[in-house]
DNA sequence: CTGAAAGCGCTAACAT
DNA sequence: ATGTTAGCGCTTTCAG
C-alpha cells in the first residue's frame, strides 16, 4: 500500500488545482465551483480514500481541534472514568479530541505535562481534580483558556465545576427527614482531616453545612437495630458497595459524568465564564432509608459524631 | 502578554539564524557551534520563554508524538483507570501523549474516532477492550502500528496484552489445595454468557480451565459454615469490595495498569512483535483462605455449579 | 469559476 | 562555524 494521499494527488487526479479541492472538501460558502468539478473531486478523494492532514491543518489554522485533560490522580478512584468519559464524549460532539495526562500530585511532573500539552497547541485545557478541593492553578495554565473539574483556584479567572456538595447534604437530610426521623439522626464523618482525605478538600463539610441547614437537630445513635425498620441510614458516593449491601444502600451520587462534560463544554463555549457551576448531585432512593416507627427514644441529648471515615465512604 | 515567541524571535534576537537556533536546542550531534554563540542562544531562549511549536515540529518530523488510545468502555469498570493510567505514564516516560477516545462498542462511532485520531497523524494505536474478549480489529487500523489491549483479533498481526488468565485460575487452585482443602470446593460462574458477560468474553473460561488444570477434583458446598475456619472462599478481579468484607477476600487481582503500560511500551518498541503477552495476575492474600479443619465431609460426588456470576463478581 | 503563490513554524541539506 | 533555502501538507487571499 502506498503512503496516504495527500491534497495534490486528489487535485492531479481531478485535474484541478489543490487550493479548489480544498474549497469542496471543506465546503466553503463563498466559493462558486462547477458542479461537475465539485463532483469529480468528491468522487476522487472518495476513491483514493483522501483525509486531510490534521498536523498541517491545524498548523495552517492555527488550532489543534484538540483539548488537555490534567487530572492529579486518573486511577484512584472508581468515579475517575465517569468524569473522563465525560469530557471525552463532549470533546468528541464538537470535533475535538482529549489528550489525558496525570500528574500525580507532582508539582514538577504536572509542569512537565502541561508544557507537553500546550506545546502541542492544545486550544484549551481542564484542570482536574479527583477529590473536590482548593488548588493553586500552575503558572503556566495562567491567562489561557482553562476550566477547573472539581476544584477551585484562588486568583483564577477560570470556570469551576463542582458538585452540589451543599444541596446534596440538603437532599439528604430532607429524605430522612420526610420519612419522619427527627431524632436518633447519627451523622458520621464530614469534617476534619486524615490520610484518605488530605488538606483542602471540601467535601465533606459541604455536606455537612446542607445537613445541618435542613436538620433542626441530631440525636445520638442506638446499637442493635435493622434497617430500615429500626433506623434509616443514608450516604454519599453511590459507590458500588452501596448496591451490594442489603439492605442496597440509599446514597447521593456524585455526577461525574456530568462534571466531566460540562467541563468541556465550558472549554468549548464561545464565550467564557468565571463562574463556578454546581452540578446536581442526584439522590438513589433504595433501601436503607425507611418510615419511622413507632417509639422515639430521645436517649439523650443532640450530638454530633464527626471525624470518622469508615471505609466505604459515607460524607 | 505577546503572543508566543517563534523560532525566528529566538534567532533575530541572539543574532544568528534559525537554523543555529534549531541546532543548538536540539542538541544535534554533528553541529559545531561556538559555545558561546550556544550559551546566547540558550539565554534568549530562556528569557523569552521560547517553546517550538509542536504541530510545526511534527509536520516537518512527520511524527506526532502522540498515541491513540481507542477503548470501548472507559468508564464502566472501575479498574478501567488503572490500566489508562499505565498506558499514560508509559507515553509520558518517552515523550508521548495520549489521545483518548470511546467508542462505546458502535462500530460506526468507532470507525470515526479512529478516523480523528489518525488525522492527526498519531504514531501508533492502543486498541484495548475493557473485558477480556476477542474483536475483530477495524479495517482502518489494518496495516498501522497497532497493540491489542485485554483482547485477541482473529487474522491480526498486532501483539496483544492481556491476563495471564489460565495461571490465574492455577494459582488459585494452589492456594486452596495448600491450605489443605481436596473435597467439597464449590466453583461459581466461569462459564457461558449473560447479560453481565456479552459474547466473546473469555477470561471465565480460562480461568475456569487453570482451576481444572490444577484442580484434580470439585465437591459440593455446604451451607452454614464459617469463613474461613470450615469454608476457605478465594474470587477473581480483587474489587474493592474484597477488602471491605469481613473477614477479607482473598483474591486474584486483574493487572490493569501493567496491562496499560506494556501496551504502549510495545507501541513504542523498535521491532513490533505480534505476540500474546499474557501479563500475570497478582494473587492479594487476605483473610477468606485458611488451613482445612478436621472432618472432611466427601458430602456427594463432584459437581461444578456454573454460570452463576454473583453480584461482585468472582470468577 | 479556477489557479498560482504565500505562509503557518519548524528542521535538515546544502552552501559559504 | 553559521546562513540560505527548500520543503512538511494544508488553506486562503489575490489574480486571471
Amino acid at each position: 500500500m502506498a503512503s496516504a494521499p495527500r491534497i495534490r494527488d486528489v487535485a492531479r487526479r481531478a485535474g484541478v488545482s489543490t487550493a479548489t479541492v480544498s474549497m469542496v472538501l471543506n465546503g466553503v460558502s463563498g466559493s462558486r465551483v462547477a458542479t461537475a468539478t465539485r463532483d469529480r473531486i468528491q468522487e476522487v478523494a472518495a476513491e483514493l480514500g483522501y483525509r486531510p492532514n490534521g498536523l498541517a491543518r491545524s498548523l495552517r489554522l492555527q488550532s489543534s481541534a484538540t483539548i488537555g485533560f490534567v487530572s492529579d490522580e486518573i486511577a484512584t478512584t472508581p468515579f475517575a472514568g465517569q468524569t473522563i468519559l465525560g469530557a471525552q464524549e463532549c470533546a468528541a460532539a464538537h470535533h475535538k479530541l482529549l489528550m489525558l495526562v496525570n500528574t500525580g500530585r507532582d508539582p514538577e511532573l504536572e509542569e512537565l505535562e502541561i508544557l507537553a500539552l500546550l506545546d502541542r497547541q492544545v486550544d484549551g485545557v481542564v484542570y482536574a481534580s479527583m477529590y473536590t478541593r482548593e488548588v493553586t492553578l500552575p503558572e503556566v495554565l495562567k491567562g489561557r483558556p482553562v476550566v477547573l473539574l472539581n476544584c477551585f483556584a484562588d486568583g483564577s479567572t477560570a470556570p469551576a465545576v463542582i458538585p452540589d456538595e451543599i444541596n446534596a447534604g440538603r437532599t439528604a437530610a430532607q429524605v430522612l427527614i420526610e420519612a419522619g426521623h427527627r431524632n436518633d439522626i447519627y451523622v458520621i464523618g464530614g469534617l476534619g482531616q486524615s490520610d484518605e482525605q488530605p488538606a483542602g478538600i471540601f467535601a465533606g463539610r459541604e455536606r455537612m453545612n446542607g445537613i445541618e441547614d435542613v436538620m433542626g437537630q441530631v440525636g445520638v445513635p442506638e446499637a442493635g437495630l435493622r434497617i430500615p425498620d429500626d433506623i434509616s441510614v443514608i450516604a454519599f458516593d453511590d459507590q458500588d458497595l452501596a448496591s451490594w449491601l442489603r439492605p442496597k444502600l440509599t446514597t447521593i451520587a456524585l455526577p461525574h459524568y456530568e462534571i466531566g462534560r460540562l467541563a468541556v463544554e465550558l472549554l468549548l463555549a464561545e464565550r467564557m465564564d468565571s463562574d463556578v457551576h454546581r452540578v446536581a448531585m442526584p439522590l438513589r432512593r433504595r433501601e436503607s432509608v425507611g418510615p419511622l416507627t413507632a417509639q422515639p427514644s430521645g436517649t439523650g441529648p443532640a450530638a454530633r459524631k464527626s471525624d470518622r471515615r469508615p471505609k466505604g465512604g459515607a460524607a
